[in-house]
DNA sequence: TTGCGCTAGTGTGAAAATCACACTAAAGAG
DNA sequence: CTCTTTAGTGTGATTTTCACACTAGCGCAA
């Protein structure tokens, strides 16, 4: 058997761009950086890929260690590996975003020690290393993938109200949409469940409240329908 | 400064999908293997990124030590990095799709000591390692990029008819298109030269050569115009 | 208690895109 | 010259997309 000793190794990180919503806009979570290289930059949150660890599994790390949330949407986007990526040596690092219910969890301790943000997408000025062009990378693919699955529902607490996820849709499409034709094609796709409850103590008509209805989606996949929006 | 010799490192690879099409169906290039492990299986054109270079550099250089073939469309899609994924240790590899003009280009006669063979996209049974995975996270981004860009003709000789495009879409999409529909769809983009040439030498009404117009694309992505199919 | 401010919720018609569908034209082969 | 084969072409029905404006119902403050 040949072996693997020849060959050139590289530090593995992933590097993990966290979207929340906060019904006002779009939002990433950022750390700022103690140490050199960049340090008080902002950066991706993101760690060493160790030994036996599949890439998923450290990108699912980064996020617990951060939120304590698990379960949540986790998508790869791609690798980064320009020879000159990291002032420090070769690092090759694996891009993934996750969507999480903002509101849903309390920074852990030891990272509120550390600065620990939410920045609007929208506003955000220069990152450590290549941040910026992974943020813009997974960004793009968020907003691909959010036309064509279920995902958006990942960023909105359990439960919404149409207006909430037109809000989410029209931040991360970065677009206005139309209230009524939004509603109809939402409605249309029959994926939502009507609570029969409505919003409280809010100054103005109140909402019905709805819930994503996961079944009715996976008989929707199963019988070979697209979601589109 | 902290120093990366404190963290796990591995070996990274790139694998390349390379499709081609030759006016039949959809074909890619495999290797079958010289040496464990998966002797004698057919595998992805792939080898180890050396310490200066770019994951892209190591892709494109994985498809001209095999083909000659410089300047061709190449896309990234991501890393395949499960922790058992090669049985000699770990290796992290990156993939690659490139579409190439599968008359273009003669075999290097270095590839043609080993065994490198054209496969039917559509007939294939195991690879080595994870490859079929691989192989299939590369076929669908291609199809849903063919969708989107006009990266078909990279697969097209300069000069085509519209039924070779239209084999090709079909082949890609793995459906049946309407010729009509097809063809105004097509035609209404603006997108062909008509080169005023007609196929010669077959046995029927002879079909008029196009070519891909690069000019007008551009124009058309700068005014921010979608290609779509 | 009334009215004001605010957001929820609802339908229609025009325009555009998609889809299904069948015949004539032109070359080479025999 | 006729047969085989593929090229090339238009229309109408259906569906989808898009633009657009008013009434409903809550809390709050005067």
């Amino acid at each position: 058997m040949p072996s693997l000793d020849q060959f050139f190794k590289a530090a593995i990180t992933v590097d993990n761009v966290i979207f929340g919503f906060d019904d006002a806009d779009l939002k990433i979570l950022l750390i700022q950086r103690g140490e050199e290289p960049y340090i008080n930059k902002w950066a991706l949150p993101g760690y060493f890929v160790t030994e036996d660890e599949n890439l998923e599994s450290a990108a699912e790390r980064v996020l617990a260690e951060l939120t304590g949330l698990t379960n949540v949407y986790l998508e790869q986007v791609r690798a980064f590996g320009a020879a000159d990526r990291h002032p420090l040596g070769r690092v090759i690092t694996i891009a993934y975003y996750s969507l999480i219910k903002i509101n849903a969890f309390q920074l852990k301790p030891a990272s509120i020690a550390e600065k620990v943000k939410w920045h609007s997408v929208s506003k955000l000025d220069e990152l450590a290393f290549d941040h910026k062009e992974i943020l813009d990378a997974c960004f793009s693919r968020l907003k691909r993938r959010v036309r064509t699955r279920p995902v958006g529902f990942e960023l909105l607490p359990p439960k919404f109200t149409l207006t909430e996820l037109q809000h989410l849709y029209e931040s991360i499409l970065e677009t206005e949409l139309d209230k009524r034709n939004f509603r109809k094609k939402i409605i249309s796709m029959n994926l939502l469940i009507d609570l029969n409850e409505m919003q409280e103590g809010v100054a103005h008509r109140p909402a019905k409240l709805y819930k994503f209805d996961q079944e009715k989606y996976k008989e929707f996949v199963a019988s070979g329908y697209s979601f589109e929006i």
